[in-house]
Order: C-alpha cells, then sequence, then structure tokens
DNA sequence: ACCTGAACACCGTTCAAGT
DNA sequence: ACCTGAACACCGTTCAAGT
C-alpha cells in the first residue's frame, strides 16, 4: 500500500510517462480517434494545458506510442527468435511472436503503420522498421550461406518473407482473419513460402 | 458551361454525393483526421448542419468512403484479371493492379482497414473482403483443378497467396518498400510464392 | 522547470424552425 | 424532403501568470 499524500501539490511527478500509460489504455479501449488530451489530462487529475509541456502536441503523443510500439514489436521479436533453430521452425516461431503481438495490440499496430506521422518521427519509424527488415534479412543471408533456401537478391526474398508474415499479421490484426486459424495456419503458411505451390 | 444560378437556392441537389467527392479529396490530400464535416460543408457551400441529413454522423461518412473504396477495389481487380492466363502471369496481374491501387490510394486503403467502424458497416465491409478472398479462392481452385499448384486446403493456399499479396501492397502504400521498387519486384515475389525458397 | 486558468478558434451533434 | 441557425458540450493550442 502506498500512502497517498492528502495534499495534492500541482505537479505529478512523470506526467510524460503518465500521459503515454493512459494514452495506450484508451488506445487500445476506443482506438486513436477517441484519444483526447484534455481527457487523458482530466485522467490524471492535471490541467488540460499541462500534457502541452511534454508533447507539443496530439500527433506528438501519437508517434511516441507508435515508436514505443516499435520498440516493444523489435524486443517481442527478437526474444522469440532462437537462431540455433533450422529456417523453417525458426520463421515459424517468429511469425508466431508477431502474429501474437498484433493481436494483442491491434490498435497499436495500426497506429505503428499509419500515415501520418510528424516526418520527424516518420524518419525514427522508418528506422526501427528498417532495423526489423535488417534482422530478417540477416536470418535470410545465413539460411542462403547454409544453402538451407536459394541463392538470389536476399532483398527479394526478405520482401517476399516479410510481405507475407506482415499480411497475416495485419489480417489477424483486423479480424480479416480469424485470429486463432491465423494462428493454426502459421505452419502451413511458413511450409508454403518455403516450398512454394508448384507441384514438385 | 453549366449556367451557375446567381440566386443560391438553401439545398444543394446532390449533397450526399458531394460530400462524398469532397472527402475523398480532403482524405487523399490531408488524411482521415484531418475531415472536418463543419469544413466540408463549408467548401460545398451548405450549412453546417446539413451533412447530418444524410450521415448520421462522421463515422458514417468515413464508413461510406471505405465501403465505396472496396467496390472500386474489387472492380479493379476484376478488370485485371485475365482468367485465360496460367497461374503466374493471372496472379503477377492482380498483384500489380492490387499494388497500383494501393498507392494511388493510401489513405483510402488505410481507411479501408481500420479497425473503427460502426457494426453495420463493418459487416458489410467484412463482406466485400469476403468477396474479394473468394474470388482468389477460385483463381487458387481452378489451378489446383489443372494441377497447376499442389493439393492441399485451398484455404490454406489462399490466405498465404493473400497475405503476401496484401503484404506487399500495405508495404508500398506506406512507404516500407519503395514503391517502384515494389513494382518491379512482383514478378520475383510471384515466383518466390510459387516455386518456394529452397533448392530443387 | 513545471503547471494553472483563461482565452481563442475550432469541432460534432441536435433540434426547432423555415421553405 | 431538405436545409438553416442557434445552441450545447466538447476539442487542441497558446500564453500570461503563478509556485
Amino acid at each position: 500500500m502506498m500512502p497517498m499524500s492528502t495534499s495534492r501539490p500541482y505537479h505529478h511527478g512523470d506526467l510524460r510517462s503518465a500521459l503515454l500509460t493512459a494514452a495506450e489504455r484508451t488506445l487500445r479501449d476506443k482506438g486513436a480517434a477517441a484519444l483526447s488530451l484534455r481527457e487523458l489530462a482530466r485522467d490524471i487529475g492535471v490541467s488540460h494545458a499541462a500534457p502541452g509541456r511534454h508533447f507539443k502536441d496530439k500527433q506528438a503523443l501519437l508517434d511516441a506510442l507508435a515508436l514505443d510500439g516499435y520498440d516493444r514489436l523489435m524486443q517481442t521479436l527478437a526474444t522469440a527468435d532462437d537462431p540455433t533453430l533450422p529456417l523453417q521452425p525458426r520463421l515459424t516461431g517468429l511469425t508466431r511472436a508477431y502474429l501474437r503481438f498484433a493481436t494483442d495490440n491491434a490498435a497499436l499496430l495500426e497506429l505503428m503503420y499509419s500515415l501520418k506521422h510528424d516526418p520527424d518521427a516518420s524518419e525514427q519509424m522508418a528506422a526501427a522498421a528498417e532495423r526489423t527488415v535488417q534482422s530478417l534479412a540477416a536470418i535470410v543471408a545465413e539460411a542462403q550461406q547454409r544453402g538451407e533456401i536459394i541463392e538470389g537478391d536476399p532483398a527479394m526474398l526478405t520482401l517476399t518473407v516479410g510481405a507475407a508474415l506482415h499480411g497475416i499479421a495485419t489480417f489477424a490484426a483486423n479480424g480479416h482473419a480469424d485470429a486463432q486459424a491465423a494462428v493454426d495456419g502459421v505452419d502451413t503458411l511458413v511450409h508454403l513460402l518455403l516450398h512454394g505451390l508448384l507441384p514438385r
């Protein structure tokens, strides 16, 4: 039990992170469009102008949320990756992790991939996305070196795998595919990616 | 030259479609978040309450835009589809068409795939998406019957192909992949999907 | 440094009233 | 049937002033 100070000082202590926490909650519960700085301020118990000290405008708060999302996604993927595995189970594991993140954070993912960001934040997000792509590219390159997969432009192989993973994750996140069906289908999807659709 | 009535009547004639046209324009130029019913009304020259006659709220207008987007996407794909082609060029053509639509209508696509819609509109959109999936499923089933691709759960093959197409389209739309690079990569992507990544 | 409170210029939505 | 004009309850953002 933390003692609550009965005299409420006019400042908050760590308003910035309190705003981000509260914002992510409403993002999750009601979506980005329903997010109001004034409402956040009310919930936290601070004046409506206070958020302006920490985020130059509403978009800056959304950008910060999205950037945090990229960090968490990358950490999720890094944790899920097992470099000792052969390619197929390794990709399956990564895909499952991405799928789980997507369904658990659907609104956040939508925000992360949305078009409207400050140029500065856009740059940071492009860099974060690029880092994720690079780790996938590294996996592809490794597999090529081991002779597990075909030669050819590694960027194209990475793009293909990345597109398939991204596609199924967004299908699952927005309900275009049933989430459980998508999870169950990961094995088959990765198998098809590796083996192709043509008869042998 | 249409004669302009100098006495401006208090009604508009076809306000509903005028609103949709203007809304799509701002969606394209400034994004969904910047869309204001009052501003639309001003631009069209009608009172700020007039839109309420045609759309019960702002979300209803966004839903109508998204639904129209699904219609146009399906029409684009139907036009681009050439059933006389073998599977590989057929899929390549469809993917190109989807890519073009995605880059030409990035904000609209984002709106179409966004999570926040009225339940009623969501149902219609799910149905529209389902129809698109079904036409892809039909192509897959045909190819299976002709022995062009492997047997196995057609739904999984469709999901895999659909995920890859959707993934590359969204990459292109939001700039995660350079649009031109994505278009150039379509041949390779479809080839990889069909042939797989494993060495033969 | 950090926050308040008032002010400004906007919103979306509703509703009686007009034509 | 379709629109207006006023009204209501909100917004985001700015800025002098407070501590």
